[in-house]
Order: C-alpha cells, then structure tokens, then sequence
DNA sequence: CTAGAGCGCTCG
DNA sequence: GTACGAGCGCTCTAGC
C-alpha cells in the first residue's frame, strides 16, 4: 500500500557521509574480532540510525525517510574549478572498505539509500526538499552542515542529532547574519577553506552579511562596490569579483539534480527483523544486536564467542543518556553530602574534579569539588563562591549564600578520598591532587582518563577533556571561557554565579566518568593495561612531588646578569644601527630582512611564506663572513634570548611562598613518552655555550645542602645497539669505549689513537644523525657539507652496520602494518601520518624510526623515577629535576656519597627485570651549590 | 586591545 | 622541502 507524497507528508533526509565521519572520528578503531575488518565507523553508524529510529516514533514520526551519500570524487564544481576540496584529505584507508558497509546498514534498517554519481549528497538532498516543498509536504533535514542552510524555510527545517536541535529560519539568521534565501551571498563572499572555496580574501562571515544586508544581495553589492568606503574591501571586491561569482556557484546547490527514484519510494517502513538482525550479527556487534533484538520483540541470533566475547567491539559506543547539565545537583547541607559519600562508598569509585581560582596549582585556591558517580549522575559542592552582584569593593569578598563550609566538607569528604578501598576517578589528576595537598588531603589510590588516553592514543590526538569528550562522547563540554571570559576582564571561578557553576562542574565530573569507562575496557583490548599500571598512574604522585618541592632560584644572581645583558645590548644596538646607517628594531626579524637584503644588498635572501626574509642562524652565519652586521646580531640575539626567556623570565616564576621555582611536567605532552616541562620549561636551561651555562649558576642548593646531577651516558645510542642487534655498538660499550671515535674507525679504518677530531666529530653527527632517521640532506646541513659527501658517508655506515638499515626498515614497515611502533616496554606510539603521500611521509617515517628509541629511553628513567623515593626514602634529600635523560637531586651535606650510589644503582638497572639489556647502562654523577658545578 | 601565526632559539 | 622530540618570547597582523 503506497501513498503518493503531499500535504501532510514529512520527509527525512539523513546526511549520510556526515553521520558516517562523525561516528569514524567519535570512535576508536576497533575491528571485528574474527577476522581483523575494520568496524568502527559502521558500528557507530548503526548506532546512530538505531538512536534516530527509536527518537523518532512519537506523533512527529516522519512517513518518508531516506539516507543521502556522496558519491565519486568528482563532480560539476570541479570542472568549474579544480581546486574545489583540493586540500581535503584522502579517508583514511581503514574507512575506505566500511563505506560499502553502511550502504549495507542502512538497506538492513529497510530504509531508503540513495546516492548519484557526479553529484554530492548535498545536491541530492536539496533537490528532494524542493519536490517534497513543492508536493506541499514537511521536510526535516538530518545534517548540521552549514551548506545545507540555504535549503531551510517554507516547510523545510534542519536537525542538528548531535546537539539535539533544530534549525530553523532563526537559527540560520543567527548563523550566518542573513535569512536562508541569502546565504549562498554570504557563503561566496567568505568562502570555505575546508571546501576551498575562496571566497573574498579578508571577508570572514561576519562582514559578508554585514554588506549583503546593506546592498541586499551580492549581484548589486558587486554591482556598487565603488561606493564601500573602507579602501581595503573595495578594492577586493573589485579585484575579485570573478573569484566571488565563481564561489557563489561552487556553494549554491543543485535543485535539479537527475534523480532515478521518486518521493513515494522514500516511503517509512517497519525493518525486517531477520535481515536486520542477520546483518549485526554478521558484523558481530553484540551489544547493538541484543539491544535490536529486545526492541523487536526477536531472537538475538547467536554470534560465534571468541575469547574476547566479555567486552565486544561495540561495547564502547556510548550508551548512555545525554549529557544534560540542567539535571545536575547542587550539594549545599550536609544531609545532601553525607547521602552521596554514602553511595559512593557503596559504590566503590567516584569520578572527582576541583575548581579553583586560577591554573597554578602551588598558589590557586579550592572554590568548589564535584563528583559522579553514573553517566548523568553528577554534583557540584560550592565551597567558596563569592557574592558578585555588588560593586561595593568590600561586598565582592563576601562568600555567597548556600554554600557549606570549606573544613567541615574537607572533613567530610577527607576519609572518602584517602579511602585506600575507593577508586578517585579524574581528569588531569595530578593537578587536582596538588590542590588537596595544600588542604591537607592525600587523595589515593586514582585512575586518570588524562593518562588512559595516552597510553591509548599517544601520537593521535590531544588528551585534554575537550577533545576527548568531543571524540568519545560526541558532546562539546561548556567552554570555561564562556563562565569567565578572556584577556583583562576575564573572572576568577570563585566569582562565576553557582548555578552556573554547578553546570560547568558536575558536567567535568560526568564526562571523567564517562571517558573512564570507555578507556577502562579498551586498556585491556589494545594491551596497554601494563604500560597505564606500571609506567603511567605510578609516575604522576612522584612528579608532583618534585614539582611541589620546586629548585631554589637565586633572584640576585638573575637580577645582576639581567642588568648586565641589558647593557651590553644596548652597546651593540648602536653598533648595529650604525652599521645600518639608520636605526630599526633589531628584534624584528622582518625589519633586519629588509635591511639586509633590500638596503644592504646582500645576495641570496630567501623568503618564507609570510613574504619575509628568512634570518635564522644560518643565514646570519653565512653572511657574518662578509660583513660586521650580522655577526652584531647574532651576539644582540644571543643575549637578547637569553636575558627575555632566562635572567628575566625566571625570577617571575619564583614563588612568593617558598621562594623556589615550581615547573609542571606535562605527562602526555610529547609522543614518544618523553615528559615536557612548562611554566616555566627547565629542561631547556642553557649548557652548551659557555655564557649561556652561566644561568645555571642560579640554581642553587638550599644552605646545607649540595646539589647532585645523575645523568646517563649516551642512552639513545645504547638502546639503538640493542634493538637493532649492532654486535659491534654492543661490545663497545661493554668495553667501555669511545663510542664516536670507534665508529670513526670502523668507517674510515683510522685508528682511535691520534684520531683527528674532525673524523670524530662527523662520526658523531652519524650517529646521532641514525637517532633521527638519517637522510643525506639533514646530514649535510649539519656538517655543512656537499649533500653527495654526506651522502657517502651514511652509505659507507649502512655497510659497516647493515643491521641498521634493516632496523630501520622493519620499523617503518611495522608502522605501515599496524599504525604505531612500540618501546621495549611495550608503549605505543601511533603514526598515523605514516601513510601520507608527499613530503608528509618523509616526516612520518623518520617519526617512526627515532619514536621506539626515543621512546625506549624516556622509559627508562621513568622506570628509575617512579622507584626512586622508595630507593632514597632514608636519606636527607629531594628528587627536583628530570631533564630527559639527567636528575637533579637536592641532598644535605654528608650524605651525597650515599645518594650518588643509591640514586646510580636504580638508574642503572632500571630496565630490569622487563628488560634485558645487551648493553650496560652507564651513569655519571656531578655535584656541587649549583647547577652548572653539579652537571 | 587581544588572539594567533610565524620566526627564532633554547634543551636532550 | 628534510634530520627526532619539546616550550616560550617577541613581532606582526587581523579582527573586535
């Protein structure tokens, strides 16, 4: 029985390539068990069109639906301009074998699929509106794709299924500034990058509708663009007027698109229950199948049980109710605390977060804590908000009503977390924990999401909860600036309104929850688990403490060199702007281009993509030869750097409290398991020049106390023996031999004795150059060498060591097979990019060569930290510094001896017993009152 | 006035 | 067009 499509009729269209990618990128790649087929992205589809058929059955259920889907890369717009998505990226080679899948999908869900070749879906979609308009019918769009707005109006409406909205005529004004029918305009005048639609250079969307609304559509706004008063714009829209024109017909949409279907055949059908079902069991989603099953009324077919049968591929999609921050709740009297430490004491887990007034965890101050203990199931417990409706200087210090106290609730709340029976769940939980610290709470034991998704995902993404959450939970957090602002006027949260507060909060707390239960499983399946236990969660409370103890910084001996630096600039200044003949910003890499090149007439300027000159190191060099000017230069900026990010810098970060420097390791910043130190960084203290080194002289032990650097000896090198089995590398370093001068003899057949330093010196770029996945041009550029020579050497090195070459090889074929490589300790390192085209793939194999290396070495001292306090706990003395492959040790005097020996034997033997070395490890020790003595 | 990109330089 | 991995200060520009 059919109906013909008219009045009273509501179509859906479902953007189909657009639900395809949301679910790819939501998802981690997962597989079908049995046979490794990549799965994610249709396991997300499914799940999807599952949520909008069972969304979709009330009184506004539509009697016509169907999924659009793009098809073959080229379309009309290409032949108007073959730039159009030119720089869009090819998909990614595991969604590539899914797309026929989800044809598949849909077809199962008995729901119409369509898809035209030469045309996008977007094409398709709008012709289908106009018909569906035109019969007298309702259509809602599925799609929050900004090209589709146009369509909207006169019976045909958007939803947005990801934030749950609808966009309406409103909706598309709010967007662009203009209603539906002038969108295109808009769209022409600010182009797309994404698309690579060009658009008017400089007219972003805001000043497009600015001028469509004032000259009422873009053929006249062109038409009298020589009235526009500001030069700038009237001279582009003059210029480019061609570029425009072309724009508006790549972003205007086909109404007409040759359709081999009718509306009535997109008429809304019950599934076949048996197909359906057929069809997810066959991809063996087992959850999606039980669920599907249940709703019909059906028998779940059985899916074979692999071993892996307890947490099934598609366990991880998210399940779970929405995120909605206005069903949190506000804890404001004890009754209300002690009920939810009653519920997660019988729970077992709680998912924690702080606010506090500011990021620096050694001074900001606790405002408020929230906790989940479910999706959705989420509070927020304001502590010390204060009243912000005056501006009476002395009322914005009064504490805001309906708050409990700070100590009863710390006092309350002090067991729960130091509760060695309960599991805190956080974000970040390093900071959260600084913060308890300093209230006299020791927070254990804890899982951090933060350090989950690295150990998962290292070398993919970012690990910060935005990302996270809009990756595995499809859901855009509150931005925290949208409480409190940017730049000068922003607020500290302390002064945010609580119920405000309680949304942002309790919503952090629901999304820790949430990412902790996707990754807890997927620990497991991707055999991370060891890597989070052992060399993760263990190494965040020792790095805390560090940071907590802070290094001792001398703002006198910063002070003085600072004034010093600043005059011997100013001298050079004046040489410098002598030399010029005129005065400039020296400063100014721009400016010093210009005068170089343009005034000076110096040969061989280069520009980079910005049009300016380049005026790096090198370049100054070179041309330091010829001239006084340059070489002023490099002196002016030498101790330019050094005075600004140094003398200067650093007696900023020294605490008022403790009078030391506190820097913050960021565990999951580097990909290779390598940790990263800011605010400020102390691992890119000065050493090799010698008045750089001078800054070291800062950095003081406290009275009493000797400072002790324990460093090891070329540790990359040691490991590079190892994994690529160099029998020779290996018996030198069991010899103890000079490694560089040894490899200068191998090649060139020199004897060590009497080596002249210069063959040392190039072996030793070799080595290093073998590190970083060698190429002949990097080689040359760092002996300043013809490219054929440098060339010639690493040819002569691969034949002397063909173990190397193989290394190398295997390593990037790994990469290419499974995606990641892997330290000796099993962390992997994803490189995603190592299937690039292009220069890009250079870039990703030499990534993947160095990573397991890089990677194996970070893992090392981390193992050496992490057993460090219990191997020092009796001897006066602080771990202060990690500096990649050095500690810096604070001790009192008397006891250095015994902490070099306790402190050497840990680092040395920390491979075991994981690991078996085929090379010693070697530590040297130093110390001294300060830094520069000590390394 | 502010945010972000680009440049340049520091470390292992 | 190129060695691997990081962070930060300064200048300059676009946009509010």
């Amino acid at each position: 029985m059919t109906t013909q499509f008219g009045k009273g009729c509501h179509l859906h269209l479902i953007d189909g390539s657009a639900f395809i990618f949301r679910a790819y990128h939501a998802l981690p790649p997962l597989t079908r068990k049995s046979d490794g087929l990549p799965i994610g992205a249709v396991s997300g589809f499914c799940n999807m069109l599952q949520r909008y058929i069972s969304d979709n059955t009330g009184s506004d259920a539509p009697t016509h639906v169907a999924v659009i889907f793009d098809k073959g890369s080229h379309t009309f717009r290409n032949d108007l301009y073959d730039q159009y998505k030119a720089n869009r990226e090819a998909m990614p080679e595991d969604l590539r074998p899914q797309m026929p899948l989800t044809r598949e999908a849909t077809r199962a869900f008995n729901i119409a699929c369509h898809e035209i070749e030469g045309y996008e879906a977007d094409d398709i979609i709008a012709t289908l509106s106009v018909q569906a308009r035109e019969a007298g019918g309702r259509v809602t769009i599925i799609s929050s794709d900004k090209d589709l707005m146009q369509l909207v109006g006169g019976g045909v409406e958007m939803f947005d299924a990801m934030k749950n909205r609808r966009i309406d005529v409103e909706g598309v004004e709010e967007k662009f500034g203009v209603g539906p029918d002038r969108v295109v305009d808009v769209q022409a005048l600010a182009g797309d990058s994404v698309d690579n639609v060009p658009g008017a250079p400089g007219i972003g969307i805001k000043t497009a509708a600015l001028l469509i609304n004032e000259y009422g559509d873009l053929e006249t706004l062109l038409d009298r663009a020589g009235e526009i008063k500001q030069p700038k714009r009237r001279e582009t829209l003059l210029e480019k007027r061609e570029q425009i024109e072309l724009s508006k017909k790549l972003v205007t949409l086909d109404e007409n698109t040759p359709l081999d279907f009718t509306l009535d055949d997109l008429e809304v059908k019950d599934p076949d229950a048996d197909v359906l079902l057929e069809f997810l069991a066959q991809m063996e989603f087992r959850t999606l199948t039980k669920r599907v099953a249940d709703t019909l009324g059906a028998e779940a077919p059985a899916i074979a049980d692999t071993p892996a049968a307890a947490s099934s591929t598609d366990s991880v999609a998210p399940e779970w109710s929405a995120i909605e921050p206005d069903k949190y709740e506000r804890v404001s009297d004890m009754v209300a605390l002690n009920r939810w430490i009653a519920q997660i004491t019988a729970l077992g887990y709680v998912a924690v977060d702080t606010e506090t007034t500011g990021l620096n965890d050694m001074q900001a101050d606790l405002v408020g804590i929230s906790l989940s203990t479910a999706p959705g199931t989420a509070c927020y417990i304001p502590l010390t908000h204060r009243d912000g409706d005056s501006d009476d200087l002395f009322g914005s210090d009064k504490l805001a009503e309906g708050q409990l106290g700070l100590d009863e609730t710390l006092k309350a709340l002090k067991p729960l977390l130091e509760d060695p029976a309960i599991l805190k769940i956080g974000q970040n939980m390093k900071y959260d924990a600084k913060i308890f610290v300093r209230y006299g709470v020791y927070v254990a034991p804890f899982d951090d999401t933060m350090l989950m998704s690295y150990a998962l995902h290292a070398g993919i993404h970012g690990h910060g909860m935005d990302t996270l959450s809009d990756r595995y939970l499809n859901h855009t957090p509150i931005p925290i600036k949208s409480l409190l602002g940017t730049g000068k006027s922003a607020i500290t949260f302390d002064k945010v309104d609580i119920e405000e507060a309680v949304k942002y909060a309790a919503e952090d707390a629901d999304i820790t929850l949430r990412l902790w239960m996707t990754f807890k499983s997927e620990l497991h399946r991707a055999q991370v688990t060891t890597v989070y236990e052992t060399l993760e969660r263990p190494l965040s409370p020792v790095l805390a403490q560090m940071e907590r103890h802070g290094v001792l910084v001398d703002r006198e001996t910063l002070s003085r060199m600072s004034n010093a630096f600043a005059q011997k600039m100013a001298g050079l200044e004046a040489e410098i702007h002598k030399l010029a003949g005129r005065s400039f910003n020296v400063g100014s890499p721009k400016q010093l281009g210009e005068i170089l090149f343009d005034e000076m007439g110096f040969e061989g300027g280069k520009k980079g993509k910005t049009g300016a000159y380049a005026t790096g190191v090198d370049v100054l060099e070179d041309l330091a030869t010829e001239h006084d000017l340059p070489a002023r230069v490099l002196d002016w900026r030498q101790l330019s750097k050094l005075k600004s990010t140094y003398t200067d810098a650093l007696q900023n970060h020294i605490d008022p409290d403790t009078g030391r420097v506190h820097t913050s390791y960021s565990q999951t910043g580097a990909s290779t398991g390598r940790m990263a130190s800011t605010d400020p960084n102390l691992q890119n203290i000065p050493v090799r020049t010698e008045e750089g080194r001078r800054i070291r002289e800062a950095f003081i032990a406290a009275p009493g106390n000797t400072l002790i650097s324990l460093d090891y000896s070329q540790i990359e090198l040691r490991i590079l023996a190892h994994v690529a089995g160099i029998d020779a590398l290996k018996q030198a370093f069991r010899d103890g031999m000079d490694i560089h001068a040894m490899t200068a003899s191998e090649m060139f057949g020199v004897p060590i004795e009497g080596m002249d330093p210069m063959v040392r010196r190039q072996a030793k770029a070799i080595n290093f150059g073998v590190i970083y996945g060698i190429s002949g041009f990097g080689l040359a550029r760092n002996l300043r060498i013809p490219r054929s020579e440098a060339q010639g050497f690493i040819d002569r090195y691969f034949e002397r060591f063909p173990g190397i070459r193989t290394y190398m090889d295997e390593t990037v074929t790994f990469a290419k097979e499974h995606g990641y490589v892997q330290t000796l300790f099993g962390r992997k390192i994803n490189t995603p990019e190592i299937a690039a085209k292009g220069p890009r793939a250079g870039f990703a194999k030499r990534a993947a060569i160095n990573a397991p290396i890089q990677g194996t070495a970070a893992d090392v001292i981390r193992r050496a930290m992490i057993r460090m306090p219990e191997a020092i706990k009796d001897i006066p003395c602080k771990m202060l510094l990690q500096v990649h492959d050095e500690l810096l040790f604070e001790v009192q005097e008397g006891a250095e001896d015994q902490l070099i020996a306790a402190a050497r034997s840990v680092m040395e033997g920390a491979a075991n017993p994981a690991v078996h070395l085929d090379v010693p490890l070697v530590v040297d020790a130093g110390q001294g009152s300060n830094w520069a003595e000590a390394h």
